[in-house]
DNA sequence: AGGGAGATTGATATCGTGAACAACCTGCCG
DNA sequence: CGGCAGGTTGTTCACGATATCAATCTCCCT
């Protein structure tokens, strides 16, 4: 009586039609329409038929952020990575956000860049959203940000990294161990010079850590290095090989903290007349796309960002469904011999 | 009383410190508090001090679920994009998220894959969350979606693309133009034999026929052509310049709906002993970053993806404003010669 | 001193839904 | 035929905040 299909009662016209008006057209109580819409089978077949019609005939849409506060769940979860802009995170966002749909969540995304402060902030303010569940990039956090996460008391998921205490559960690897793995690769390949082009980005900084050790503890040592910026880029690996060229020695074998920075400066060395891989060997990190296809493809560590993705994916929902889900997921990592060694 | 700060009263423990909580500590009313919160200048320094430090004692953080189901407004944008696998919309999407970040909004993710029932079906699940605003690719949508998205009421931007009948907010190009344009540049550069290798992407298909039907005016036509699969990768452009490499003329014009697409025919063309850009040359879309620093570097249609989001994201937040925007905003596209013409 | 404008604070009424419990109805069994 | 179990539907209230209007209080001007 009050509010006609197009003539809402709300401030501008348009979709106010509610769970009420759902039920009176129906001739059922509102409690009735939500059934239909959440549980189904505690409605009579034809009940249910009945408010399926009034549903359509209305055009009526759910208001999740009503049910969201009556029911204490969101069915959202938020997901804070430093960048899309690289595949790197690109990769796990986008399978994440997908196995989450399929299972009813939308994903809240958050953009922290590189400053551990930006993310704290970002953390504080998608709380307040009351996410069902969290993604995270990395696993180092403050103890502030730790005792507000637990005291939030939500499923958390750290991805792309690995530590001895998570926040909840984790799913990555050993960077560290990874950089050792590539040092190990080169020297078995008879590699006796090294290089190193790292992004100052936390992790990239483990794994150089793990091959500048496990190089040294051939008793062998870098003979050329150089920090990049994070998110590093093909660019940073051309201007990073340029600045090195100087100093490499007739057989070098080069660690890049990306598959990105590899291509950069495989293709710098190029135009510096170093042959690759004779003079110059170069191992990636990482898989994408380019260095896959280029030519000669690019020896790189390789882990599967989308499978990162869609194991936390699981995990968390694992968690959110009760279930005594691993805490920490181990993905594995390998080096994929190509062209460039 | 009923609520000593660590044993709320809700389900789980954790942060169910309420605004009500803050305003007993403060010896204050709630609503008194919630102004501290969201219109600072409407309460007297001495009182908002002393909510400050109850909010800070009690670690209270505001539900924006309620207060977005009494406010009406979320404070969230809702975004839609095909894919962030590639840099085609990874690159606005950052930006849109970062700069609806910076204005206090958050941005809901949603992927939708190449399919329109997908995308619909995503725009209803969005809207049930009573999204401030909207994000979509492409401005062809069908008649019911657009009445629905009429009668939600909300600002909608419709992303990389023009046409006549936007929804609400358009920022794109005309890509039948950009192809024409491609088409214009190899004549004037002295080519009559051309190819395409064009996904099958709606906006890519746009610019391809713009590409032909330019040619077909010249009185020129196309040697050889491939339809890829969207979205199309450096793959897709390996195996289908394989495809049509014995097809090509002595000396031809490859049309390529991406930079990936392109930098994977540049790299086979050379596996198959044709130069580039003596025999063939080559141009691009969306000036990627491997277009850039790869070696010969690309030529390629520059539009640029973070200008788009950014400026997505400012005719938004001027419409939510109240603001009169305009509703079609063009962005420039270029065509950047570089080594592969 | 009276009074009105403007600043500050409070009380009340929703916002639209789902949880919890109550009520009813049906059919079957003893 | 009474009663109980199980299925179905309804009633009531709380979720946690903000919009709105009312009530003070202050200050200043005539």
């Amino acid at each position: 009586m009050n509010n006609l299909p197009g003539h809402p009662p709300g401030r501008g016209p348009g979709a106010s039609v509610k769970i009420t008006d759902v039920a009176a057209r129906a001739g059922v109580a509102p409690m009735t329409v939500s059934r239909v819409l959440n549980t189904p089978d505690r409605v009579s077949e034809p009940t249910a038929a009945r408010v399926r019609a009034a549903i359509e005939e209305l055009g009526y849409m759910p208001n999740l952020i009503a049910g969201g506060l009556s029911s204490r769940r969101s069915r959202m979860i938020a997901a804070i990575v430093p960048t899309i802009a690289s595949p790197m995170f690109s990769a796990p966002v986008q399978t994440f956000t997908d196995a989450m749909e399929q299972a009813g969540y939308h994903v809240m995304l958050a953009l922290s860049g590189y400053g551990a402060e930006s993310e704290d902030a970002q953390i504080r303010a998608v709380l307040a959203r009351r996410p069902d569940g969290l993604l995270l990039t990395g696993a180092q956090r403050s103890p502030a940000i730790r005792a507000l996460l637990r005291s939030a008391n939500l499923p958390v998921v750290e991805i792309w990294d690995t530590g001895p205490e998570p926040t909840d559960i984790l799913v990555g690897f050993d960077h560290a161990e990874m950089g050792a793995a590539v040092a190990d690769f080169f020297v078995r390949q008879g590699h006796t010079n090294f290089a190193a082009l790292c992004a100052r980005d936390p992790r990239a900084i483990l794994r150089r850590q793990g091959f500048v050790d496990r190089v040294a503890h051939h008793g062998l040592t870098l003979v050329a290095e150089r920090r990049l910026d994070a998110p590093s880029s093909i660019e940073d690996g051309r201007t990073g090989l340029r600045q090195i060229v100087g100093q490499l020695a007739p057989r070098t074998a080069l660690f890049c903290s990306s598959d990105l920075v590899a291509f950069g400066a495989m293709t710098e060395a190029r135009l510096h007349g170093v042959n690759v891989p004779e003079q110059l060997a170069i191992c990636g990190f990482g898989d994408f796309e380019v260095a896959r296809f280029c030519s000669p493809a690019i020896t790189t560590a390789r882990v599967d960002g989308g499978a990162i993705g869609a194991r936390a994916a699981e995990a968390l929902l694992a968690r959110i469904n009760g279930a005594t889900a691993e805490s920490r997921v181990l993905v594995p990592f390998e080096i994929i011999p190509r062209g460039t060694t």
